[in-house]
DNA sequence: GTCTATAGGGAGATAGAC
DNA sequence: GTCTATCTCCCTATAGAC
């Protein structure tokens, strides 16, 4: 990633910003350029096709990635302690990617066929390292598929549900109580790396 | 309800569509009043306040509802069975409410304090008739009350991956084959009901 | 590279005739 | 109740000076 321009950058950071917190339609180019500090012109001779080009260059840069959150689970000896480092590396990388992945749903609608495989090809690539973590302690990959696919929809609906659509300030079920009781069901009647 | 007046309603309609697809910024009272077949002016006399007051009217109509899906949970022998209920009725619901709980997590940022205790009630309602549903089938209060939480979790993410982010299209794995492995899954270790 | 100035159009909203 | 006509504002985008 070459840095000719920190102008450029810039713009694409507070057009970034913006669109997450207020949607891509609700952001005029008008703001962005005062956000940063330039005119609207500056900003269409960074990018010559306006806010469109932004709109995908701020895709690019905000896909959701949990694959880093694999790291800390190398090396599991049990399916129950696969899953406890999983949730507490997830609840780790804090609001930030669960903001992004609001904004993905949000705006998935208008996306590209390009645009929304970008999403599809990064989140299988997940998909097929998690599930191989998860392997060793199963009795068929197809179960290994399956446990995954369980574990990645229960942390993402816990996360929609509880943060970005607020349950958390009327139930009381913080994420480790969660992270504990999905680890002790998903982990039931898996024995433990032989 | 009184129905007063028909082109009300229809102009509620009409308005609750297009904000469901398009989202409520790119949504013009123009393009509803096109739509209705009416002009602007038309609309804001029904309509006083204008676009927000649809808004609210829109929200109002379409919470995401799965009070019904409960019905049919009613009199399960086991936790196995309630489950895999449970997962029918949802499916059975279809696409539409699919695509509130989107419109809802794209718009919940927008929506006045009022407007967003609107769903939490709604949803804690909700979990009360699960969490009771459960009960029979679990050793104290507090873990039905979680594992509601988790089937309400797993199958809200499900939806979202699958459908609305269409990861249906990319990844086999449909619906049936989740419950099935859900119920197993949240049934393990559970007794039947005595 | 960044500016000023402006084109051209669509937005939300209202006044007043019928 | 519904219309036509219109107000005012903001939008995206561009031309051309510096």
């Amino acid at each position: 990633m070459p840095d000719k321009s920190n102008r450029r950058e810039l713009i694409l950071d507070t057009a970034s910003q913006l669109f997450l917190t207020q949607g891509y339609n609700a952001t005029s180019v008008r703001q962005i350029a005062g956000a940063v500090g330039c005119t609207e012109a500056a900003l269409y001779y960074h990018f010559k096709d306006g806010k469109r080009a932004l709109l995908q260059a701020v895709i690019e840069c905000n896909m959701p990635d949990l694959m880093s959150a694999l790291d800390d689970c190398e090396g599991a000896q049990t399916l129950y302690e696969l899953v406890k480092r999983y949730g507490e590396a997830v609840v780790k990388t804090g609001p930030a990617r669960l903001e992004r992945i609001r904004w993905l749903i949000a705006e998935f609608p208008q996306f590209s066929p390009e645009e929304r495989d970008l999403f599809h090809r990064k989140h299988l690539r997940f998909h097929e390292r998690l599930t191989g973590l998860i392997e060793p302690f199963t009795a068929s990959p197809q179960e290994a598929d399956q446990l995954a696919w369980m574990l990645t929809c229960t942390s993402f609906g816990y996360g929609q549900l509880f943060y970005n659509l607020d349950l958390q300030s009327v139930a009381d079920f913080p994420p480790e109580v969660y992270i504990e009781q999905l680890a002790r069901t998903l982990s039931a009647g898996h024995e433990p790396i032989r």
